[in-house]
DNA sequence: AAATCGGCCAACCGCCGTATA
DNA sequence: TTATACGGCGGTTGGCCGATT
C-alpha cells in the first residue's frame, strides 16, 4: 500500500495569496522550518493550502533573498548562453543566478528575452557574421583580457595587449550594430590562435566566460584540439557565426559540475560527429550531429531519452538545484 | 472616459522520477 | 514487490494593469 493521500483537494483554496497567508507561512518557515514535508505544512501552518501551492509560494515569492525586477545585461548573457546550451532547463540555470527562481526565468524568456533575441534574427537563414547574442554581449560592460598576459590579439585591431587588455568599446558601440557585429567577430576571428585560450570577464557579476582555444579543447576529454573547432561550427551554423561563447566557469563558483559536463558533453557531441562517430544503434543521431540546427539539438535534448540520458544521468543529483 | 489590447507574472497543471508503506 | 504519495520541474493559463485607440 502506499501514502495516505497528500490533501482534500475540494477544501484547498486556490488563487492568489493574501497577505495574511504570506505572513504565516513565511513565519512558521522562519521558525520552524519545512520540515521535509511539504504535504503536512498546510495544517501545520493554518493554511487551507495545497502543499505544493504553499511550497511553489515559498520559492518564488517569500523565501529570503529573492532578487525581483530588471534582469541585468550579465544575466540576460547567462541565461542566452544556458539556454542555447542545455534548453529550457530553467532550475539549473536559475542555479546560475543567485536570487533568481526558475519561474521568473523562464517568465522573463518567455515574454521578453526570446522576442529580444527574435527582434535580432526574424529570419531563420541568418548571415554569416550575424550572432544572436551580440546585441547582448554588446550591451553588457564586457573587458577581456589575456590569459597568459601574452598578446595574441589582431594587430591591426583595437586592443590594448598587457595582462588586463580591454576591448575596444567603439567596435561595440557603435551606431550601425550589425556593421559593428560583424567588426567583433571578424576581429575575434582573425586575431584567435585557435591553440589559444581567450576569456571575457562580465565586470558587473565577474562572471568569466571563456571562448576558443585550450580551456574549450582541454575540457574535451579526447584531448583534441580539433574538439574546439568543431563546436565552433555547430555554433556556427546556429548562430552564423563561431564565435559562441561557451560558459565553461565563473569566478564566483556559481557554476555547477553538472553544468560544465553538460556543456563538455555538448562539445563530445560536436566532435563525434566530425569524427564519424555515431549512435545510429541507438537511434540517436539519423544525421551528422553537425548537420543539426542548434533548435534541433535542443530538440534532441528535450525528446530523446538516450540523448537526455546521456547529458545528465551520470551527474543528475548534482544538477538538482538547491533551494535552501 | 470607456473599451480594447498586449505585456507581465503568479499560480496552476500535469508529468516524471523517487521514496515509502 | 508494488502501488501510490511526494517532490520537483517545465509548460500553460488567467487575471491584473498600463498603454493605446
Amino acid at each position: 500500500m502506499g501514502r495516505a493521500p497528500c490533501c482534500d483537494k475540494a477544501n484547498v483554496k486556490k488563487g492568489p495569496w493574501s497577505p495574511e497567508e504570506d505572513a504565516k507561512l513565511k513565519d512558521y518557515i522562519e521558525q520552524h522550518g519545512t520540515g521535509g514535508n511539504w504535504i503536512a505544512l498546510p495544517q501545520k501552518v493554518g493554511l487551507k493550502r495545497c502543499g505544493k501551492s504553499c511550497r511553489l509560494r515559498w520559492l518564488n515569492y517569500l523565501r529570503p533573498n529573492i532578487k525581483h525586477g530588471q534582469f541585468s545585461d550579465a544575466e540576460d548573457t547567462i541565461i542566452c548562453s544556458l539556454f542555447a546550451s542545455i534548453g529550457s532547463r530553467w532550475s539549473i540555470i536559475a542555479s546560475q543566478l543567485p536570487g533568481r527562481t526558475d519561474n521568473d526565468i523562464k517568465n522573463y524568456w518567455n515574454t521578453k528575452l526570446k522576442k529580444k533575441m527574435m527582434a535580432m534574427n526574424p529570419s531563420p537563414q541568418r548571415k554569416p557574421h550575424q550572432s544572436t547574442l551580440l546585441p547582448i554581449l554588446q550591451s553588457s560592460p564586457l573587458s577581456f583580457r589575456d590569459d597568459s598576459n601574452k598578446s595574441y590579439c589582431h594587430p591591426h585591431r583595437s586592443f590594448t595587449g598587457s595582462g588586463s587588455l580591454s576591448y575596444s568599446s567603439s567596435l561595440l558601440s557603435g551606431n550601425n550594430s550589425s556593421a559593428s557585429a560583424d567588426s567583433f567577430f571578424q576581429a575575434q576571428e582573425s586575431f584567435m590562435d585557435p591553440t589559444q585560450k581567450c576569456q571575457f570577464r562580465d565586470s558587473s557579476s565577474n562572471n568569466m566566460f571563456v571562448f576558443g582555444g585550450e580551456a574549450a579543447a582541454t575540457s574535451c576529454s579526447s584531448s583534441d584540439a580539433s574538439c574546439n573547432n568543431q563546436i565552433s561550427q555547430v555554433m556556427e551554423a546556429e548562430f552564423g557565426d563561431a564565435s559562441f561563447v561557451e560558459q565553461i566557469g565563473v569566478a564566483d563558483n556559481h557554476l555547477y559540475t553538472g553544468v560544465e559536463d553538460t556543456i563538455h558533453k555538448l562539445m563530445m557531441f560536436s566532435s563525434a560527429g566530425v569524427s564519424g562517430w555515431s549512435d545510429k544503434q541507438n537511434g540517436l543521431w539519423e544525421q551528422n550531429p553537425l548537420d543539426y540546427g542548434l533548435e534541433e539539438i535542443k530538440e534532441l535534448i528535450s525528446t530523446n531519452n538516450s540523448f537526455n540520458n546521456f547529458l545528465f544521468d551520470e551527474k543528475k543529483t548534482e544538477e538538482r538545484v538547491k533551494y535552501y
